[in-house]
DNA sequence: TGACTTTTGTAACCTTTGTTACTGCGCACC
DNA sequence: GGTGCGCAGTAACAAAGGTTACAAAAGTCA
Protein backbone atom coordinates (compact mmCIF):
# COMPACT_ATOMS: atom_id res chain seq x y z
CA UNK A 1 0.00 0.00 0.00
CA UNK A 2 2.75 2.22 0.77
CA UNK A 3 4.51 2.26 -2.38
CA UNK A 4 0.95 2.82 -4.42
CA UNK A 5 0.44 5.68 -1.83
CA UNK A 6 3.76 6.80 -2.67
CA UNK A 7 3.27 6.89 -6.44
CA UNK A 8 0.48 8.84 -6.13
CA UNK A 9 0.59 11.27 -3.17
CA UNK A 10 4.35 11.87 -2.57
CA UNK A 11 5.52 15.19 -3.96
CA UNK A 12 1.93 16.18 -2.49
CA UNK A 13 2.29 14.57 1.24
CA UNK A 14 5.17 15.11 3.64
CA UNK A 15 6.84 11.86 4.84
CA UNK A 16 5.01 11.68 8.45
CA UNK A 17 1.48 12.15 6.84
CA UNK A 18 2.23 9.34 4.38
CA UNK A 19 2.84 7.54 8.08
CA UNK A 20 0.34 8.58 9.06
CA UNK A 21 -2.05 7.33 6.49
CA UNK A 22 -0.12 3.79 6.18
CA UNK A 23 -0.98 3.37 9.65
CA UNK A 24 -4.77 4.14 9.56
CA UNK A 25 -5.58 3.81 6.23
CA UNK A 26 -7.65 1.07 4.84
CA UNK A 27 -6.73 -0.29 1.40
CA UNK A 28 -9.64 -1.67 -0.65
CA UNK A 29 -10.36 -2.74 -3.99
CA UNK A 30 -14.13 -2.39 -5.30
CA UNK A 31 -14.82 -3.85 -9.15
CA UNK A 32 -16.94 -2.01 -11.67
CA UNK A 33 -20.44 -1.00 -11.29
CA UNK A 34 -19.67 -1.33 -7.22
CA UNK A 35 -21.74 0.91 -4.71
CA UNK A 36 -19.03 2.84 -2.48
CA UNK A 37 -21.90 5.67 -1.13
CA UNK A 38 -25.59 5.61 -1.06
CA UNK A 39 -27.45 8.84 -0.68
CA UNK A 40 -28.75 9.51 3.04
CA UNK A 41 -25.97 7.54 3.96
CA UNK A 42 -23.77 8.29 7.20
CA UNK A 43 -20.19 8.79 6.35
CA UNK A 44 -17.63 7.27 8.14
CA UNK A 45 -14.37 7.34 5.45
CA UNK A 46 -13.15 9.36 3.09
CA UNK A 47 -11.94 7.78 0.09
CA UNK A 48 -8.25 8.87 -1.77
CA UNK A 49 -7.90 7.17 -5.02
CA UNK A 50 -5.38 5.54 -6.52
CA UNK A 51 -6.17 4.55 -9.32
CA UNK A 52 -9.29 3.46 -11.64
CA UNK A 53 -12.60 5.88 -11.40
CA UNK A 54 -15.62 6.81 -9.38
CA UNK A 55 -18.76 8.68 -10.56
CA UNK A 56 -20.58 10.62 -8.42
CA UNK A 57 -24.70 10.87 -9.21
CA UNK A 58 -27.14 13.06 -8.00
CA UNK A 59 -30.89 12.06 -7.57
CA UNK A 60 -34.18 13.37 -7.71
CA UNK A 61 -37.19 12.41 -5.68
CA UNK A 62 -38.43 10.57 -8.27
CA UNK A 63 -35.42 8.08 -8.66
CA UNK A 64 -34.35 9.85 -11.85
CA UNK A 65 -30.38 9.80 -11.88
CA UNK A 66 -27.77 12.86 -13.33
CA UNK A 67 -24.06 11.94 -13.62
CA UNK A 68 -21.89 14.87 -11.87
CA UNK A 69 -18.68 14.26 -12.73
CA UNK A 70 -16.22 11.72 -12.41
CA UNK A 71 -12.92 11.22 -9.60
CA UNK A 72 -9.78 9.69 -10.85
CA UNK A 73 -6.74 9.03 -8.99
CA UNK A 74 -5.21 11.61 -6.90
CA UNK A 75 -8.86 12.73 -6.05
CA UNK A 76 -10.48 12.34 -2.85
CA UNK A 77 -14.30 12.95 -2.45
CA UNK A 78 -15.00 17.36 -1.32
CA UNK A 79 -18.38 16.06 -0.67
CA UNK A 80 -17.41 13.09 1.73
CA UNK A 81 -15.35 15.76 3.13
CA UNK A 82 -18.04 18.25 3.81
CA UNK A 83 -19.82 15.59 5.17
CA UNK A 84 -17.53 14.28 7.87
CA UNK A 85 -17.53 17.80 9.50
CA UNK A 86 -21.01 18.49 9.51
CA UNK A 87 -21.86 14.54 10.47
CA UNK A 88 -24.48 14.67 8.04
CA UNK A 89 -25.76 12.12 5.06
CA UNK A 90 -24.36 11.88 1.96
CA UNK A 91 -26.26 13.99 -0.86
CA UNK A 92 -24.95 11.88 -3.72
CA UNK A 93 -24.15 8.20 -4.46
CA UNK A 94 -20.55 6.63 -5.64
CA UNK A 95 -20.43 4.18 -7.99
CA UNK A 96 -16.89 2.55 -9.13
CA UNK A 97 -16.62 3.36 -12.62
CA UNK A 98 -14.11 1.14 -13.63
CA UNK A 99 -12.26 -1.22 -10.92
CA UNK A 100 -10.92 1.07 -8.72
CA UNK A 101 -8.21 0.97 -5.36
CA UNK A 102 -8.35 3.35 -2.67
CA UNK A 103 -7.96 3.68 0.57
CA UNK A 104 -9.95 4.70 3.25
CA UNK A 105 -9.09 7.17 6.07
CA UNK A 106 -11.52 7.17 9.37
CA UNK A 107 -12.97 10.41 9.19
CA UNK A 108 -11.59 11.19 13.00
CA UNK A 109 -8.27 11.93 11.38
CA UNK A 110 -9.59 14.76 9.20
CA UNK A 111 -9.89 17.25 11.27
CA UNK A 112 -6.91 16.45 13.44
CA UNK A 113 -4.29 16.35 10.12
CA UNK A 114 -6.05 20.00 9.10
CA UNK A 115 -4.71 21.27 12.13
CA UNK A 116 -0.88 19.43 11.88
CA UNK A 117 -0.23 19.84 7.97
CA UNK A 118 -0.23 22.26 5.71
CA UNK A 119 -0.04 19.88 3.01
CA UNK A 120 -2.85 18.14 3.86
CA UNK A 121 -4.80 21.24 4.34
CA UNK A 122 -3.95 22.10 0.87
CA UNK A 123 -4.59 18.88 -0.44
CA UNK A 124 -8.22 19.37 1.41
CA UNK A 125 -8.35 22.89 -0.13
CA UNK A 126 -7.22 21.67 -4.04
CA UNK A 127 -9.97 19.14 -3.58
CA UNK A 128 -12.87 21.48 -2.77
CA UNK A 129 -11.79 23.80 -5.28
CA UNK A 130 -11.84 20.97 -8.11
CA UNK A 131 -14.91 19.98 -7.30
CA UNK A 132 -16.88 23.10 -7.27
CA UNK A 133 -15.05 23.66 -10.56
CA UNK A 134 -16.82 20.16 -11.51
CA UNK A 135 -19.80 21.47 -10.37
CA UNK A 136 -19.74 24.72 -12.42
CA UNK A 137 -18.91 22.34 -15.33
CA UNK A 138 -22.30 20.54 -14.96
CA UNK A 139 -24.29 23.26 -14.32
CA UNK A 140 -22.88 24.85 -17.64
CA UNK A 141 -23.57 21.47 -19.41
CA UNK A 142 -26.93 21.08 -18.31
CA UNK A 143 -28.01 24.85 -18.50
CA UNK A 144 -26.56 25.99 -21.65
CA UNK A 145 -26.11 22.91 -23.95
CA UNK A 146 -28.96 21.26 -25.69
CA UNK A 147 -29.09 17.38 -25.16
CA UNK A 148 -27.09 16.65 -28.72
CA UNK A 149 -24.16 18.27 -27.49
CA UNK A 150 -24.30 17.04 -23.56
CA UNK A 151 -24.06 13.65 -25.25
CA UNK A 152 -21.32 14.58 -27.37
CA UNK A 153 -19.64 15.69 -24.39
CA UNK A 154 -20.58 12.89 -22.34
CA UNK A 155 -19.02 10.09 -24.79
CA UNK A 156 -15.89 12.36 -24.96
CA UNK A 157 -16.05 12.53 -20.78
CA UNK A 158 -16.53 8.68 -20.68
CA UNK A 159 -13.66 7.78 -23.27
CA UNK A 160 -11.12 10.30 -21.44
CA UNK A 161 -12.12 8.86 -17.86
CA UNK A 162 -12.15 4.64 -19.08
CA UNK A 163 -8.80 5.47 -21.60
CA UNK A 164 -10.58 3.58 -24.36
CA UNK A 165 -12.59 4.50 -27.52
CA UNK A 166 -14.98 2.24 -27.20
CA UNK A 167 -17.49 3.02 -24.49
CA UNK A 168 -19.37 0.03 -22.64
CA UNK A 169 -23.07 0.97 -22.16
CA UNK A 170 -26.35 0.61 -23.33
CA UNK A 171 -28.37 3.45 -24.43
CA UNK A 172 -31.03 3.06 -21.66
CA UNK A 173 -27.70 3.47 -19.33
CA UNK A 174 -26.62 6.58 -20.79
CA UNK A 175 -30.18 8.17 -21.21
CA UNK A 176 -30.24 7.41 -16.57
CA UNK A 177 -26.68 9.20 -16.60
CA UNK A 178 -27.80 12.55 -18.61
CA UNK A 179 -31.58 12.64 -17.40
CA UNK A 180 -33.43 11.81 -20.31
CA UNK A 181 -34.76 9.09 -21.99
CA UNK A 182 -33.55 6.00 -24.21
CA UNK A 183 -35.21 7.11 -27.45
CA UNK A 184 -34.24 10.74 -27.47
CA UNK A 185 -30.38 8.77 -26.79
CA UNK A 186 -30.95 6.51 -29.48
CA UNK A 187 -31.97 9.24 -31.85
CA UNK A 188 -28.94 11.28 -30.99
CA UNK A 189 -26.35 9.06 -31.20
CA UNK A 190 -27.64 7.71 -34.34
CA UNK A 191 -27.27 11.19 -35.76
CA UNK A 192 -23.79 10.81 -34.72
CA UNK A 193 -23.26 7.85 -36.38
CA UNK A 194 -24.69 9.16 -39.67
CA UNK A 195 -22.11 11.90 -39.33
CA UNK A 196 -19.21 9.36 -38.86
CA UNK A 197 -18.35 10.18 -35.41
CA UNK A 198 -19.17 6.98 -33.78
CA UNK A 199 -20.11 3.47 -35.03
CA UNK A 200 -22.81 1.49 -32.73
CA UNK A 201 -22.89 -1.74 -31.81
CA UNK A 202 -25.14 -3.84 -29.33
CA UNK A 203 -24.02 -3.07 -25.90
CA UNK A 204 -21.22 -0.69 -27.22
CA UNK A 205 -20.19 2.80 -28.83
CA UNK A 206 -17.07 2.65 -30.82
CA UNK A 207 -15.92 6.32 -30.89
CA UNK A 208 -14.66 7.81 -34.14
CA UNK A 209 -13.91 11.12 -33.99
CA UNK A 210 -15.29 13.53 -31.72
CA UNK B 1 -16.76 47.59 12.44
CA UNK B 2 -15.59 45.76 14.98
CA UNK B 3 -19.18 45.96 16.44
CA UNK B 4 -20.82 44.94 13.26
CA UNK B 5 -18.14 42.24 12.93
CA UNK B 6 -18.79 40.71 16.47
CA UNK B 7 -22.77 40.50 15.74
CA UNK B 8 -22.48 38.33 13.28
CA UNK B 9 -19.31 36.47 13.70
CA UNK B 10 -18.49 36.71 17.63
CA UNK B 11 -19.46 32.69 18.81
CA UNK B 12 -18.29 31.67 15.82
CA UNK B 13 -14.54 33.31 15.74
CA UNK B 14 -12.18 33.50 18.75
CA UNK B 15 -11.10 37.37 20.23
CA UNK B 16 -7.49 37.13 18.68
CA UNK B 17 -9.24 36.34 15.45
CA UNK B 18 -11.67 38.84 15.50
CA UNK B 19 -9.00 41.51 16.62
CA UNK B 20 -6.87 40.60 13.57
CA UNK B 21 -9.84 41.01 11.15
CA UNK B 22 -10.55 44.60 12.73
CA UNK B 23 -6.57 45.18 11.75
CA UNK B 24 -6.47 43.95 8.75
CA UNK B 25 -10.44 44.02 7.27
CA UNK B 26 -11.23 46.80 4.91
CA UNK B 27 -15.19 47.69 5.77
CA UNK B 28 -16.98 48.55 2.36
CA UNK B 29 -20.68 49.05 1.50
CA UNK B 30 -21.82 48.55 -1.74
CA UNK B 31 -25.11 49.62 -3.55
CA UNK B 32 -27.76 47.61 -5.17
CA UNK B 33 -27.10 46.27 -8.49
CA UNK B 34 -23.42 47.53 -8.17
CA UNK B 35 -21.04 44.57 -9.27
CA UNK B 36 -18.28 43.24 -6.68
CA UNK B 37 -16.07 40.47 -9.18
CA UNK B 38 -16.20 40.07 -13.15
CA UNK B 39 -15.58 36.80 -14.56
CA UNK B 40 -12.10 36.46 -15.81
CA UNK B 41 -11.26 39.38 -12.85
CA UNK B 42 -8.26 37.87 -10.48
CA UNK B 43 -9.37 37.99 -6.72
CA UNK B 44 -7.47 40.11 -4.30
CA UNK B 45 -9.44 39.91 -1.27
CA UNK B 46 -12.01 38.00 0.21
CA UNK B 47 -15.62 39.35 1.31
CA UNK B 48 -17.05 38.88 5.00
CA UNK B 49 -21.07 39.56 4.57
CA UNK B 50 -21.86 41.60 7.62
CA UNK B 51 -26.11 42.81 5.75
CA UNK B 52 -27.27 42.76 2.71
CA UNK B 53 -27.29 40.01 -0.39
CA UNK B 54 -25.25 39.18 -3.10
CA UNK B 55 -26.17 37.30 -6.19
CA UNK B 56 -23.80 34.91 -7.93
CA UNK B 57 -24.25 34.55 -11.44
CA UNK B 58 -22.70 32.36 -13.97
CA UNK B 59 -22.01 32.96 -17.83
CA UNK B 60 -21.90 31.36 -20.87
CA UNK B 61 -19.98 32.04 -24.14
CA UNK B 62 -22.95 34.15 -25.80
CA UNK B 63 -22.97 36.42 -22.42
CA UNK B 64 -26.32 34.94 -21.70
CA UNK B 65 -26.74 34.38 -17.30
CA UNK B 66 -27.55 32.13 -14.88
CA UNK B 67 -28.29 32.48 -11.27
CA UNK B 68 -26.35 30.61 -9.08
CA UNK B 69 -27.33 31.24 -5.80
CA UNK B 70 -27.13 34.10 -3.40
CA UNK B 71 -25.02 34.75 -0.19
CA UNK B 72 -26.07 36.40 3.21
CA UNK B 73 -24.69 37.81 6.36
CA UNK B 74 -22.41 35.27 7.35
CA UNK B 75 -21.63 33.89 4.20
CA UNK B 76 -18.40 34.18 2.40
CA UNK B 77 -17.83 33.65 -0.89
CA UNK B 78 -16.11 29.68 -1.54
CA UNK B 79 -15.14 30.82 -4.97
CA UNK B 80 -13.10 33.77 -3.97
CA UNK B 81 -11.70 31.00 -1.05
CA UNK B 82 -11.01 28.41 -4.06
CA UNK B 83 -9.72 31.21 -6.21
CA UNK B 84 -7.17 32.62 -3.55
CA UNK B 85 -5.38 29.35 -3.60
CA UNK B 86 -4.95 29.01 -7.13
CA UNK B 87 -4.26 32.22 -8.17
CA UNK B 88 -6.83 31.39 -10.63
CA UNK B 89 -9.32 33.93 -11.99
CA UNK B 90 -12.95 34.08 -11.20
CA UNK B 91 -15.38 31.88 -12.78
CA UNK B 92 -18.18 33.74 -11.81
CA UNK B 93 -19.35 37.18 -11.46
CA UNK B 94 -21.03 38.37 -7.93
CA UNK B 95 -23.70 41.73 -8.04
CA UNK B 96 -25.28 43.32 -4.98
CA UNK B 97 -28.75 42.25 -4.61
CA UNK B 98 -29.49 44.57 -1.90
CA UNK B 99 -27.26 47.53 -0.19
CA UNK B 100 -24.64 45.19 1.48
CA UNK B 101 -21.89 45.81 3.74
CA UNK B 102 -18.84 43.87 3.90
CA UNK B 103 -15.56 43.35 5.57
CA UNK B 104 -12.63 42.97 2.58
CA UNK B 105 -9.74 39.79 3.83
CA UNK B 106 -6.62 40.27 1.96
CA UNK B 107 -6.43 36.74 0.56
CA UNK B 108 -2.44 36.71 1.92
CA UNK B 109 -3.84 36.00 5.82
CA UNK B 110 -6.02 33.59 4.24
CA UNK B 111 -3.48 30.97 4.55
CA UNK B 112 -1.81 31.90 7.30
CA UNK B 113 -5.06 32.03 9.57
CA UNK B 114 -6.24 28.38 8.39
CA UNK B 115 -3.21 27.19 10.35
CA UNK B 116 -3.25 29.86 13.35
CA UNK B 117 -7.02 29.88 13.93
CA UNK B 118 -9.37 26.53 14.31
CA UNK B 119 -12.08 28.62 14.42
CA UNK B 120 -11.25 30.58 10.78
CA UNK B 121 -10.58 26.41 9.36
CA UNK B 122 -13.96 25.49 10.60
CA UNK B 123 -15.34 28.58 9.10
CA UNK B 124 -13.78 28.31 5.83
CA UNK B 125 -14.94 24.62 5.72
CA UNK B 126 -18.13 25.28 6.68
CA UNK B 127 -17.96 28.00 4.10
CA UNK B 128 -17.56 25.69 1.25
CA UNK B 129 -19.98 22.97 2.26
CA UNK B 130 -22.43 25.22 2.15
CA UNK B 131 -21.61 26.68 -1.31
CA UNK B 132 -21.32 22.79 -2.59
CA UNK B 133 -25.16 22.31 -1.45
CA UNK B 134 -26.34 25.72 -3.18
CA UNK B 135 -24.61 24.22 -6.22
CA UNK B 136 -26.38 21.13 -5.37
CA UNK B 137 -29.42 22.91 -5.28
CA UNK B 138 -28.78 24.74 -8.55
CA UNK B 139 -28.41 21.36 -10.19
CA UNK B 140 -31.52 19.89 -8.88
CA UNK B 141 -33.08 22.97 -10.26
CA UNK B 142 -31.93 23.01 -13.76
CA UNK B 143 -31.97 19.23 -14.40
CA UNK B 144 -34.88 18.21 -12.94
CA UNK B 145 -37.48 20.97 -12.50
CA UNK B 146 -39.51 22.29 -15.48
CA UNK B 147 -39.76 25.99 -16.34
CA UNK B 148 -42.97 26.88 -14.64
CA UNK B 149 -41.59 25.40 -10.96
CA UNK B 150 -38.30 26.73 -11.03
CA UNK B 151 -39.57 29.94 -11.66
CA UNK B 152 -41.72 29.76 -8.59
CA UNK B 153 -39.05 28.73 -6.92
CA UNK B 154 -37.15 31.25 -7.82
CA UNK B 155 -39.89 33.82 -6.45
CA UNK B 156 -40.13 32.26 -3.49
CA UNK B 157 -35.81 32.50 -3.18
CA UNK B 158 -36.03 36.37 -3.84
CA UNK B 159 -39.21 37.19 -1.30
CA UNK B 160 -36.80 35.39 1.64
CA UNK B 161 -33.70 37.03 0.54
CA UNK B 162 -35.33 40.49 0.20
CA UNK B 163 -37.48 39.66 3.13
CA UNK B 164 -40.12 41.73 1.14
CA UNK B 165 -43.58 39.99 -0.87
CA UNK B 166 -43.17 42.45 -3.27
CA UNK B 167 -39.99 41.95 -6.22
CA UNK B 168 -39.32 44.51 -8.03
CA UNK B 169 -38.04 43.14 -11.48
CA UNK B 170 -39.19 43.20 -15.19
CA UNK B 171 -39.86 40.35 -16.87
CA UNK B 172 -36.41 40.91 -18.64
CA UNK B 173 -34.45 40.75 -15.58
CA UNK B 174 -36.05 37.15 -14.24
CA UNK B 175 -35.85 35.84 -17.72
CA UNK B 176 -31.69 36.51 -17.44
CA UNK B 177 -31.16 34.76 -14.47
CA UNK B 178 -33.27 31.86 -15.25
CA UNK B 179 -31.34 31.63 -18.54
CA UNK B 180 -34.87 31.82 -20.56
CA UNK B 181 -36.78 34.55 -22.72
CA UNK B 182 -38.73 36.88 -21.51
CA UNK B 183 -41.97 35.87 -23.00
CA UNK B 184 -41.71 32.34 -21.51
CA UNK B 185 -41.51 34.40 -18.07
CA UNK B 186 -44.49 36.83 -19.01
CA UNK B 187 -46.23 33.80 -19.86
CA UNK B 188 -45.70 31.72 -17.14
CA UNK B 189 -46.11 34.55 -14.20
CA UNK B 190 -49.70 35.03 -16.39
CA UNK B 191 -50.42 31.84 -15.18
CA UNK B 192 -49.38 32.29 -11.78
CA UNK B 193 -51.72 35.40 -11.72
CA UNK B 194 -54.80 33.47 -12.98
CA UNK B 195 -54.36 30.53 -10.11
CA UNK B 196 -54.00 34.21 -7.59
CA UNK B 197 -50.70 33.13 -6.54
CA UNK B 198 -49.24 36.72 -7.45
CA UNK B 199 -49.94 39.91 -8.64
CA UNK B 200 -48.60 41.46 -11.75
CA UNK B 201 -47.57 45.14 -11.90
CA UNK B 202 -45.20 46.95 -14.26
CA UNK B 203 -41.81 46.89 -12.54
CA UNK B 204 -43.12 44.84 -9.43
CA UNK B 205 -44.79 41.54 -8.61
CA UNK B 206 -46.86 41.63 -5.24
CA UNK B 207 -46.68 37.45 -4.30
CA UNK B 208 -50.01 36.67 -2.74
CA UNK B 209 -48.90 32.84 -1.50
CA UNK B 210 -46.87 30.73 -3.56
C1' DT C 1 -50.41 67.43 -24.66
C1' DG C 2 -47.73 64.72 -27.73
C1' DA C 3 -43.64 62.09 -28.95
C1' DC C 4 -40.94 58.55 -27.36
C1' DT C 5 -39.26 54.57 -24.54
C1' DT C 6 -39.91 50.71 -21.73
C1' DT C 7 -42.60 47.07 -20.25
C1' DT C 8 -46.06 43.72 -20.75
C1' DG C 9 -49.66 40.72 -23.19
C1' DT C 10 -50.56 37.62 -26.66
C1' DA C 11 -50.80 35.04 -30.99
C1' DA C 12 -48.65 32.11 -34.25
C1' DC C 13 -45.20 29.26 -35.24
C1' DC C 14 -40.92 26.35 -34.84
C1' DT C 15 -37.54 23.39 -32.49
C1' DT C 16 -36.32 20.41 -29.07
C1' DT C 17 -37.34 17.03 -26.08
C1' DG C 18 -40.27 13.49 -24.11
C1' DT C 19 -43.76 9.62 -24.72
C1' DT C 20 -45.99 5.66 -26.60
C1' DA C 21 -46.04 2.01 -29.43
C1' DC C 22 -44.48 -1.34 -32.32
C1' DT C 23 -40.82 -3.85 -34.88
C1' DG C 24 -36.83 -6.59 -35.53
C1' DC C 25 -32.30 -8.15 -34.17
C1' DG C 26 -28.96 -10.68 -31.39
C1' DC C 27 -27.96 -13.58 -27.85
C1' DA C 28 -28.57 -16.92 -24.11
C1' DC C 29 -30.72 -20.93 -22.60
C1' DC C 30 -33.35 -24.75 -22.86
C1' DG D 1 -33.82 -25.18 -33.54
C1' DG D 2 -37.21 -22.70 -30.80
C1' DT D 3 -38.34 -19.52 -27.15
C1' DG D 4 -37.74 -15.59 -24.49
C1' DC D 5 -35.53 -11.44 -23.24
C1' DG D 6 -32.93 -7.33 -23.56
C1' DC D 7 -31.53 -3.91 -26.75
C1' DA D 8 -31.93 -0.83 -30.60
C1' DG D 9 -34.51 1.56 -34.60
C1' DT D 10 -38.19 4.29 -35.88
C1' DA D 11 -42.67 6.50 -36.52
C1' DA D 12 -46.19 9.31 -34.76
C1' DC D 13 -47.58 12.26 -31.58
C1' DA D 14 -47.58 15.46 -27.38
C1' DA D 15 -45.64 18.92 -24.54
C1' DA D 16 -42.40 22.39 -23.26
C1' DG D 17 -39.91 26.00 -24.40
C1' DG D 18 -37.90 29.40 -27.66
C1' DT D 19 -38.68 32.96 -31.49
C1' DT D 20 -40.85 36.53 -34.06
C1' DA D 21 -43.99 39.89 -34.47
C1' DC D 22 -47.10 43.19 -33.14
C1' DA D 23 -50.17 45.87 -30.10
C1' DA D 24 -51.42 48.02 -25.95
C1' DA D 25 -50.36 50.09 -21.61
C1' DA D 26 -47.51 52.81 -18.57
C1' DG D 27 -44.15 55.88 -17.72
C1' DT D 28 -40.80 59.98 -19.16
C1' DC D 29 -39.78 64.17 -20.75
C1' DA D 30 -39.85 68.15 -23.67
Amino acid sequence: MIQKLKENYSPLFEDALLNEIENVGIYKEVKEGEKLMEIGQYVTAMPLLISGAIKILREDKDGDELLLYFLEKGDTCAMTLSCCLGQTKSEIRAVAELDTQLIMIPINKMEEWTGKYKSWRNFVFESYHSRLMEMLDTIDSIAFLKMDQRLLKYLQDKVKITNDDVIQSTHQEIAYELHTSRVVVSRLLKNLENLGKIKLNRNSIQVISL
